[in-house]
DNA sequence: GAAAATATCAAACGGCTGTTTGAAACTGGT
DNA sequence: ACCAGTTTCAAACAGCCGTTTGATATTTTC
């Protein structure tokens, strides 16, 4: 019936002059990280903002529409700005690596947002969306290349090289282990609480068990610096 | 109607004698494996295993007896008792976790029927059903028990100690990353293709990054073994 | 070879899905 | 007080879902 708002609009504030946009926003989020995009529906988000059901369809056009902008919201969260800055800060780099391990692993709390982002995350990686493609290039590639740089620096290798990207997916995969399998470890092993001070001890474990080889990585080339250098990719 | 066919039945050979229950059982487990429980659909599988849609009701009561049916045969697949003899093989501890990785990371060539456990399982982490309970009780947690006795070997420290699931959860974290989010990972990376030949080299990484740090921690008890002792659950 | 048990089939069932509709309730400007 | 523009709402839409039905085909049993 009516011009259908769309995302070209001015107003990007998140809660300010519309409160049902907000409201299914908010509920949406909630919804979509906790039963993914496929299995969440209509009816049960506008339950959960109090709206009529038509009004998803109204404010997003679509399911997808709204799917859309609940994760082009949650790229401009403050936690991404405070992990690139973290990521670009001239510390020493094994200092920085420590640090980003900590934020990353401090997000899982429950109910923070980057909690959400991750589970979201997780239904995307089970049941791929059209949207995924997007994010991905929007968020993570960056991070991605920041943390190969990062991880470069400490190994005195180029972050291109097929090591340095290993030793980045290594150190990735101990911490989304945490996230995309927590109830199966808490169910291993059951005094997995997540309280802020074990996420802690295991950020620094993390840390500590990755850095063990990477020191190890950077003394074998500064003993014999000739043996690798080509810029493998 | 008619009496349907339970799992209590004498008869548990996979394909012979029944060939439309054969059938249906084959392309559940693509099925279920692409695409999860909840977004597979009955005529789907139908369509896929060419038999009529009341079939699955037929042969196994239910779409979810279907799904317990293809997860419980997948429990008795070939590969998962080679596993559990590798880890219980009284080779040199390091060796066998070597070994380990690498069969958990060959296992991932597509078409394989880990691959087919390691999807679903995927799919289990973003949308649990009820089913989940039993396979991990089942199948995940006695190899974690054994995996954990073996870096508890490795780093000497008992199994149940912190470190000791903290080290194998870092082990676990590196293979399951490239499993759970390879989708995202060949974006990143578009030279990652997961040939048998880059999957042994992947995996012997993910064995130099780990021993790197179980054997500093073993060293370190060595050296003044006193401080940890007491054994932690 | 007739009777009984088993297996397959097309068709339909009620229920839930995303989306649309058109009327009603608001809103701010004059 | 009026009216245009915007937002809400109950109701309905077509379509797919898992499951059931009762008739038909197939196999087994004696």
């Amino acid at each position: 019936m009516q011009a259908v708002r769309r995302s070209s609009e001015p107003v990007e504030s998140p809660a300010a002059g519309d409160p049902t946009r907000a409201k299914l926003l908010k509920a949406a989020g909630r919804a979509f990280a906790e039963r993914g995009f496929y299995a969440t529906t209509i009816r049960e988000i506008c339950m959960r903002a109090g709206t009529n059901v038509a009004a998803v369809n109204y404010h997003f056009h679509d399911k997808i529409g709204l799917y859309t902008e609940v994760l082009q919201q949650s790229v401009h969260a403050a936690h991404l700005e405070s992990m690139r800055d973290a990521l670009d800060r001239s510390a020493p780099p094994e200092e920085t690596l420590r640090a980003v391990i900590r934020m990353r692993l401090q997000g899982m709390r429950s109910g923070t947002i980057p909690d959400y982002q991750f589970r979201i995350m997780a239904h995307e990686l089970a049941q791929p969306t059209p949207v995924m493609s997007r994010i991905i290039n929007k968020v993570s590639r960056p991070l991605y290349e920041r943390f190969l740089e990062l991880v470069g620096k400490i190994i005195g290798l180029p972050p291109s090289h097929e090591k340095t990207r290993m030793c980045v997916h290594s150190i990735m995969g101990q911490i989304v282990l945490y996230v995309l399998a927590a109830p199966v470890l808490v169910r291993l092993w059951p005094e997995l609480d997540m309280t802020p001070a074990q996420l802690d001890r295991i950020a620094d474990h993390i840390s500590d068990f990755s850095l063990a080889y990477l020191r190890e990585v950077r003394s074998a080339h500064q003993r014999m610096p000739r043996v690798v250098r080509g810029k493998r990719r």
